[in-house]
RNA sequence: GGUGACGUGGCCGAGCGGCUGAAGGCGGCGGUUUGCUAAACCGUUAUACGCUGUCAAGGCGUAUCGAGGGUUCGAAUCCCUCCGUCACCGCCA
């Protein structure tokens, strides 16, 4: 959500920014409705007053026994209240147009997002280790997993349809040990809180983040008003919704292992083969909220955060400046890391975090007191992924496949594999 | 799911339909007193928005007593819906 008092102040700064985003100019009508409800605001409140003092002397009138006069204010008051008939209705209905509009306008970039319409115009920023050169034909996930006997889409496509997996034994272990070694990475070393939060959740959640209203199709409803979480960035962000924190509570850096559930609506024919993009798959989520003079320090920091997993798993990456065409819409900045797929002779991205300035915390009304100060500031809100354990599971299977189809255990992974060395 | 009770400021807790944005207390902040601490005393202590003002200080106004509607000249107070909390019962991981 954008402040109208920066659009009404810079109108063309506000246009230009949109611009960059490949959006047409939207200042205009947005100034003319906030000029009109102004003014219908300024009118009702006036009226309001009047209303307001005659309805208190009435009561004084009263007390007095002084009927004619009460009755004169009632008259008073009945033309205050004629005064006021269309206002309400003119000033609600300009709101609720100007709200559809700033509902469904993206975060502007900041200054040093690249220019860009697609995912061309990413920028490397970096990049970290080595592909490993394989002496022998080398397999994807699907094949390995489907070879070992402990990956079937098949049978959880009789049970959920396409886009559902079942992994067993040794994957299924697989899948649950880099959860946990995510989570005690970013909880014992990066200073991040462990957070079991709600997997189902409001549509004011899901508003508060940025996912509606545009983005309705993207998510799994249920008979209830809830829909189930697509990231635990929605239940994470949201815990400081509607909260005013003290500056010495910030950063708050939370993170959570769950599940994320996505319709996938627009990416029929994407990535059909394996379990790049299923409709479930767990995530070990990173969320920090900070201030505004430390989020792009933060922002910073939650990367290496997320790259620090990678380096422990050994597995080289890239880092990528999203540019202006290829960020999400609550973003101001976002890097991209993409991990190495061997099977596919390219990086795919596994994490992706997340600048979004107060862009959220003025959905969800999130503010903190700076120290000494008796005003609030919306406080700014970081996501980032720590990262996603189902691409995290295809990339370990692929970079330390054998010869024979059997996955070695990456290292730091084998306590969690409870001394496991070897996958099949 | 059933029955009952209840949602007031940072917290506790008053509140007959009419100077109640809201008594009182606690906590917080500022000050007086003070060898230090404690105590006592005085003052102060919500948020958002609009108008005005040099987008300052300040002033005026509107709204907010869980949320949204309604009744009324006037609602924290009456009615309806929703959300939530608590207690007991039923069911259940």
């Amino acid at each position: 959500m954008h402040d109208v008092k920066l659009i009404r102040d810079d109108p063309q700064a506000f246009d230009d920014a949109l611009a960059r985003r490949g959006l047409k100019p939207a200042a205009k009508r947005i100034v003319e409705l906030d000029i009109l409800i102004r003014a219908a605001m300024t009118a009702k409140q006036a009226a309001e007053n009047r209303r307001n003092q005659a309805s208190k002397a009435i009561g004084l009138a009263k007390a007095r026994k002084d009927e004619s006069e009460a009755a004169r204010l009632m008259e008073e008051v009945e033309s205050a209240k004629y005064d006021l008939a269309q206002l309400p209705e003119t000033e609600a209905a300009a709101s609720a147009e100007l709200e559809e509009i700033l509902a469904n306008i993206p975060n502007l970039p900041a200054e040093d997002v690249p220019d860009g319409a697609d995912e061309h115009g990413n920028e490397k920023v970096r990049e970290w280790g080595t592909p490993r050169n394989f002496d022998f034909f080398i397999r994807d996930h699907v094949a390995l997993g489907e070879g070992l006997g402990l990956m079937d889409f098949a049978a959880a496509a009789r049970i959920s349809g396409a886009r559902f997996v079942a992994l067993k034994g040794g994957l299924a272990r697989l899948e649950r040990a880099l959860g946990a070694f995510m989570l005690d990475l970013q909880t014992n070393e990066h200073g991040f809180t462990e957070i079991s939060p709600p997997l189902l959740v409001r549509s004011e959640a899901l508003y508060g983040t940025g996912q509606l209203p545009k983005f309705a199709e993207d998510l799994f409803r249920t008979t209830s008003e809830h829909s189930l979480i697509p990231t635990s960035e929605v239940s994470l962000t949201n815990l400081v919704r509607e909260t005013i924190l003290a500056e010495s509570d910030l950063p708050m850096r939370m993170t959570a292992h769950t599940p994320c559930f996505r319709a996938e609506a627009g990416s029929a024919g994407r990535d059909v083969r394996g379990m790049i993009r299923q409709h479930q798959f767990y995530k070990v989520e990173l969320v920090s909220v900070t201030t505004p003079e430390n989020s792009s320090e933060e922002h910073e920091y939650m990367v290496h955060c997320a790259e620090e997993v990678l380096k422990r798993l050994d597995l080289p990456f890239r880092t990528m400046l999203l540019c202006t065409g290829d960020m999400g819409f609550q973003a101001r900045k976002t890097w991209d890391i993409e991990v190495w797929l061997p099977s596919q002779n390219t990086c795919r991205e596994i994490s992706s975090c997340s600048n979004c300035g107060d862009f959220q915390a003025r959905r969800m009304d999130a503010r903190y007191r700076p120290a000494g100060d008796r005003k609030t500031r919306f406080v700014h809100t970081l996501n980032g992924s720590g990262l996603a354990v189902g691409r995290t599971l295809v990339a370990v299977m692929e970079n330390y496949q054998n010869a024979d189809g059997t996955i070695a255990v990456p290292p730091c992974l084998v306590p969690y594999m409870g001394g496991m060395t070897r996958i099949g």
